[in-house]
RNA sequence: GGGCGUAUAGCUCAGUUGGCUAGAGCGCUGCCUUCACACGGCAGAGGUCACAAGUUCGAGUCUUGUUACGCCCACCA
């Protein structure tokens, strides 16, 4: 334990790091209970990517909390987990090693990706399409264990978890089963939002609108008496799914129409005229044609006014071969044949030559901009199919607001978004994905002697045997090669949508249902730290998970980080072009601190601005921290109790701010605790240690104590954010990590009779004479010959008790007093 | 269309129940060197607190409206 001659910043990270590492300084303690835990149910990043500097900030932001409350004397509960399943990584792989997944072939054992990947992907099977997705991610996992362990997130290694390995999907498949023994899931058929490039469902909560360019056509429709009825579409391709048209049932140039039939264009196909308050009487010409499916509002008069469904939308997004019941006429089938196969665009494009060739269409169609739905990932807009989906039922809107209403938000604000999102919701939690690189449904169907799929009769797994794969795994009383044979069995195909497993986290990192005891001990946690954009999908499913099987909320805080934004106040990302630097290049060029310093001065749910400068002043904040420590311990120990008046003052000071610091953290505030911390230890370094550096010099007790009593408190408020300055410079005089050590209270450091005054005076005084100094461009060790300070008796008994020390600070050779209004100084240098 | 947030020096931001002669850091300008720190120290210049009304003895701070930007939600014919 010395103190070094020259100290520095280079290489503090490994060392620390290795340190904390083989020290277990960060390993959670499980013979503590549940009162002295503080769970934090991380967010597993997704792995499908490159981390950037946004992820470093919001990461940093849990981490200071889980310092600060370490220090506080909770014991941390602070797993690390990988988000690997899903879509993402899927889209990942297939750029990456140049595979996609045809489930309908054979496992190839000796397929191995090649390397640059072809630039046109090759089919592979499904059981090698996993194997080389669980290759990949491992990859992305070590360089992400890399970066978060060099910016120093005081995380358990030893707790983390994956969204996709074992244990997850036992806990996934477990709590499926659960829900559907209780009713709460359910299978159901109905009109699905499909992506049609990935070939999958996609739910509620995944969803963007985006404006893109469509155009009205009007169509013309015949009305019971031969005259036209014209109507507007952005949709024409879909006309022969049309089922009905509606208008406003207090509209007056429609009412005469409803109840009758009216003829559609080119298919001839008779549909009803119905009413519904949705229907527009603004809208184009008022009344609409109802297709099966062409948007959400299809879906809601579809159901609503129970008609019957007419689809021609394939899960590939062409237009079905077959046409649609009730289509029959020699002239229709005729022009359905025209645009079967056919994609969107292409059937478009067909059937407009058609209307226009045969009087279907009134005018050209006129241009327009208009919101459609996509999936938040894809490529083209979303179709409406109709398909085979599992579904979580939601609880009432009541007791998901009051659960919202339970979370203690930080910001406070963020709370109306989950609000919002659940007055906003539409149906059930649509689970299911038509994917590959996910949790299976642990479920088969029996296949009856004619060969059907018994879709309502169930199979489940027994919950001994979770986690298993319905492709591989056979279900109780059957043998594998009765797998797809009649009067066998056939696993369910689909994967459980990322989220229905995420949702599980607090779950799953606690041990649950396997590790009660563990579990008992962290459950429910205390604080989810996320980003605001997926309030609706994350921190919303995991509310109804803990619902449905605890009746709790899962945490008691949610923290909400903002996101990072370049200069220009754009969201930053890689695809949008203005991602600064890799992390990891940001950290070795400015150090760990520095990073994490520009990360705490975000204020919970404020964006920060991507900013070199500010990983300057981190920097700089680092290296003062450095050489101040080794200024304040050059003079040694010393056996005395703290008796200046200055001494007392600044220590006095001092526990202000540790009271503030710690009130800020205790509120989520980070930044204000830095704040705070920051503005103290500059003056602390620019005054008090000018002040007293004379008195110490000369062995003064006080003024060494006081010195190691305010480093000691310094640095410990410093340490959630310069954890690794802090604990380099905790080791050189002091045992175990800083970040296992007290939280500092006001109480210890013995002043509560200091008068900051005596600082704040004897600080500007000193201010005056350097400012002399300066104006006669003198060097602040030059001599004063007198100075004269006028101030008022306060300010001047106060200067008295300071006097010594503003003498030798100053280098006032004479040094006198006169009552005056406010403080001034005239200063009088030497020749 | 509904909602939330933000708007303070060139830049990044503080400003907690209304008292501010509006602050900090960076940047800029000038000065001081090496006795903790030049990855340093001291100082200087720099602001109609987005705009407009209102409440008040007094408004950056409260109310209302407007504008700009960001985000969330929305039934998109």
């Amino acid at each position: 334990m010395t103190v070094p001659e020259k100290p520095s910043l280079e290489g503090l990270e490994a060392k620390w790091r290795a340190l904390w590492e083989e020290h277990g300084t960060f390993r959670f303690d499980r013979t503590k209970t549940r009162d002295d835990v503080f769970a934090i149910d991380t967010p597993p990043p997704t792995v499908s990517g490159a981390l950037h500097i946004g992820h470093c900030e919001s990461y940093t932001h849990k981490d200071l909390i889980a310092r600060y409350q370490r220090m506080r004397g909770k014991e941390v509960f602070y797993p690390m987990g990988w988000d690997d399943n899903g879509l993402n990584v899927e889209r990942r792989v297939q750029l990456m090693r140049g595979v996609l997944c045809d489930p309908s072939l054979p496992y190839d054992p000796d397929f191995t990706p090649s390397d640059p990947p072809p630039k046109r992907p090759i089919p592979v099977s499904r059981p090698n399409f996993m194997e080389i997705c669980a290759d990949v991610v491992e990859m992305l996992e070590e360089k992400y264990h890399e970066l978060w362990s060099t910016i120093g997130l005081s995380v358990d290694w030893t707790q983390s978890y994956t969204t996709i390995g074992p244990k997850a999907t036992r806990v996934s498949q477990y709590g499926f089963l659960r829900l559907l023994e209780r009713g709460l899931a359910y299978r159901a058929e109905g009109p699905t939002l499909w992506d049609v490039d990935m070939k999958t469902a996609v739910a509620q909560a995944e969803l963007e609108d985006r404006v893109i360019p469509g155009a009205y056509h009007r169509l013309v429709f015949r009305r019971p008496d031969g005259s036209p009825l014209y109507i507007d579409t952005t949709r024409p391709e879909l006309l022969a799914a049309c089922v009905a048209v509606v208008a406003h049932p207090d509209d007056d140039r429609y009412k005469p129409l409803m109840g009758t039939q009216v003829t559609t264009p080119l298919f001839g196909v008779s549909v009803p005229v119905v009413a519904h308050e949705l229907a527009d009487p603004e809208k184009g010409t008022g009344i609409a044609m109802i297709c099966t499916f062409g948007d959400t509002t299809d879906v809601i008069w579809w159901r609503e006014l129970d008609l019957p469904v007419r689809a021609i939308v394939e899960k590939d997004g062409r237009i079905a071969t077959l046409p649609p019941p009730g289509l029959d006429s020699p002239e229709g089938l005729e022009a359905y044949g025209e645009l079967a196969g056919k994609n969107m665009k292409q059937a478009q494009t067909r059937i407009v030559e058609l209307l226009r060739e045969r009087g279907g269409m009134e005018g050209e169609p006129k241009p327009i901009e208009h919101p459609v739905k996509f999936w938040e990932n894809g490529s083209r807009a979303l179709e409406i199919v109709t398909n085979r989906q599992w579904f979580i039922t939601y609880p009432d809107a009541e007791t998901l607001l009051e659960y919202g209403n339970n979370i203690h938000w930080h910001p406070e604000f963020m709370g109306v978004r989950y609000e919002n999102w659940v007055n906003g919701l539409v149906g059930d939690w649509n689970i299911t994905r038509q994917r590959f690189f996910g949790v299976p449904f642990p479920i088969w169907y029996p296949i009856d002697a004619d060969g059907n799929v018994r879709h309502d009769q169930l199979l489940t797994a027994r919950y001994e045997q979770l986690p298993i794969d319905p492709s591989t795994d056979v279900p109780d009383g059957y043998t594998q090669d009765q797998r797809d044979k009649p009067g066998g069995f056939t696993g369910d195909p689909d994967v459980m949508d990322t989220w229905a497993t995420s949702s599980l986290t607090p779950l799953i990192a606690s041990g649950w249902p396997d590790d009660l005891d563990l579990h008992g001990r962290v459950f429910p946690m205390d604080m989810r730290p996320q980003s605001h954009d997926i309030i609706r999908t994350w921190l919303f499913y995991t509310v109804i998970r803990s619902h449905y099987e605890f009746g709790t909320l899962p945490w008691s805080n949610a923290l909400i980080s903002g996101f990072v934004r370049d200069p220009d106040r754009k969201k930053l990302s890689k695809s949008a072009g203005n991602s600064p630097d890799d992390p990891m290049a940001i950290l070795a060029e400015y150090g760990s601190d520095a990073v994490r310093y520009w990360a705490a001065g975000a204020r919970p749910g404020m964006d920060l601005a991507f900013d070199r400068n500010q990983f300057k002043v981190g920097r700089r904040l680092a290296t003062k921290i450095l050489n101040a420590s080794r200024f304040a311990l050059s003079f040694g120990e010393a056996e005395g109790d703290v008796t200046d008046p200055l001494d007392l003052a600044m220590l006095r000071e001092l526990g202000r701010v540790i009271d503030e610091a710690t009130t800020a953290f205790d509120d989520y505030d980070y930044a204000r605790a830095l704040e705070r911390t920051e503005t103290f230890f500059w003056s602390f370094c620019d005054d008090y240690l000018e002040l007293v550096k004379a008195r110490a010099y000369t062995g003064d007790a006080s003024a060494i104590t006081a010195l190691r009593l305010g480093l000691s408190a310094l640095l410990r408020l410093f340490a959630p954010v310069m954890s690794f300055v802090t604990e380099e410079v905790w080791s050189w005089w002091q045992d175990g990590s800083i970040h296992r050590s007290t939280w500092p209270v006001a109480a210890e450091l013995g002043a509560s009779e200091g008068d900051p005054s005596v600082l704040h005076v004897a600080a500007e005084v000193l201010g005056q004479v350097r400012k002399a100094k300066t104006a006669e461009k003198k060097s602040l060790r030059a001599d004063v010959e007198s100075a004269l300070v006028r101030g008022t008796p306060e300010q001047l008994a106060a200067l008295d008790r300071a006097r010594g020390d503003v003498i030798e600070a100053g280098r006032i050779a004479d040094l006198r007093t006169e009552p005056g209004d406010e403080l001034l100084v005239d200063v009088t240098l030497a020749s």
